[in-house]
DNA sequence: TCATTTACTTAACCTGAGTTAAGAAAAAAG
DNA sequence: CTTTTTTCTTAACTCAGGTTAAGTAAATGA
């Protein structure tokens, strides 16, 4: 149950035997079906999630439109960091893309953490170091690579999205439109 | 000198007289005269830097052209987290846009003052945490907004950027060229 | 002070992504 | 097993932003 969490907190702190338990204590297990959401917009986001298995993603609504901010697999923290740490309301929908098992703290349970081990400040800052790197590549990547490079650059570098999502939410995260990526797709295949 | 710098970190974390000098002995100044880089793509981002007066942005660079990743003023701390936590080498440009005074941390003095005083592991937390809301922003703009949005929304919200930087530079912090640029003003001032 | 560079705008033409509409194929539901 | 829904593609047309080129105004430097 719990050894991809130990996995994946060593890789961000090194924690004894009894920390990790003092840490897995306040998670409590939850389960989405596929498309069920974690949080929707206008929601506080009072929960921060291990995701044990499965996928989410998050998105923004405009004009009934959706827009794909990032896709989450196994092994990854997701929450809307905007809402957990301010306490306002949340501007980012989650949800599942396949049926999915979380492991969720609760914003104070993890304040609380901070306040007792202060060895934990550590991990809410290198997940939040991690966080940083990850949101500006995708800044980078909508500010000066094509819809074509981005398209190429995650078939190479993230085949797990490409086999698990849908393409129609993977135009929405390039920032294009269906018709668009199929052209892509269409011009790559012929290679021009 | 440090009047700044006191009021910044007071609203990151409350710190008595004595924490407050400890920091500040980590502290070097640094000038940059206008157009002087503070680190260029390929070099270790080995600084953290507090901005006292002035006024920097980061970009990056492609086939030759220039894309403004973000701009920076008084009160703000600047450095590229993916160099600077990593020891990788930088993939984004700072420079400055006016003469600018830095009070500049080294990496392993930040990393000592983490180890030696866990209290200022929360400072790390806290400035980590407000560059990821602010990137997330900076995403969610680019994903769905229109450049005419952009400019719009930075005309209302961040009056600072338009009257302290130039428009090609804007521009290119839009994600459009200047004739773009010209073109949605022009737009705008005959209301339509 | 004069020359040069930088900043900004305008206009004509081009291009790639959006829009609309339709249809095929695959997956899910009954 | 059949129907419905979802996923994906194709094509014609539109349009915002890119490209190229030129010109004006302001700032900078010799």
């Amino acid at each position: 149950m719990f050894d991809r969490l130990k996995a994946s907190l060593d890789r961000l702190l090194p924690l004894t035997q009894e920390e990790f338990i003092h840490f897995v204590m306040l998670l409590k297990p939850r389960r989405l079906t596929k498309n069920e959401h974690f949080l929707r917009a206008g929601e506080i986001c009072t929960h921060l999630a291990f995701i044990n298995l499965g996928c989410l993603r998050y998105y923004y609504l405009k004009d009934g439109e959706e827009f794909n901010g990032q896709f989450f697999f196994e092994g990854a923290w997701v929450g809307e960091y905007q809402s957990f740490l301010t306490g306002q309301p949340a501007v980012q929908y989650f949800n599942a893309l396949e049926d999915t098992e979380l492991l969720v703290m609760h914003r104070s349970d993890l304040q609380q953490l901070y306040a007792d081990v202060p060895k934990f400040e550590r991990f809410g800052r290198v997940l939040a170091e991690n966080v940083v790197i990850g949101s500006q590549h995708r800044t980078a990547s909508l500010l000066f690579e094509t819809p074509e490079e981005r398209y190429l650059k995650l078939l190479k570098e993230r085949p797990k999205v490409m086999e698990r999502v849908p393409l129609h939410h993977i135009a929405s995260y390039l920032g294009i439109k269906p018709e668009s990526l199929s052209r892509i797709r269409k011009r790559i295949a012929e290679n021009r």
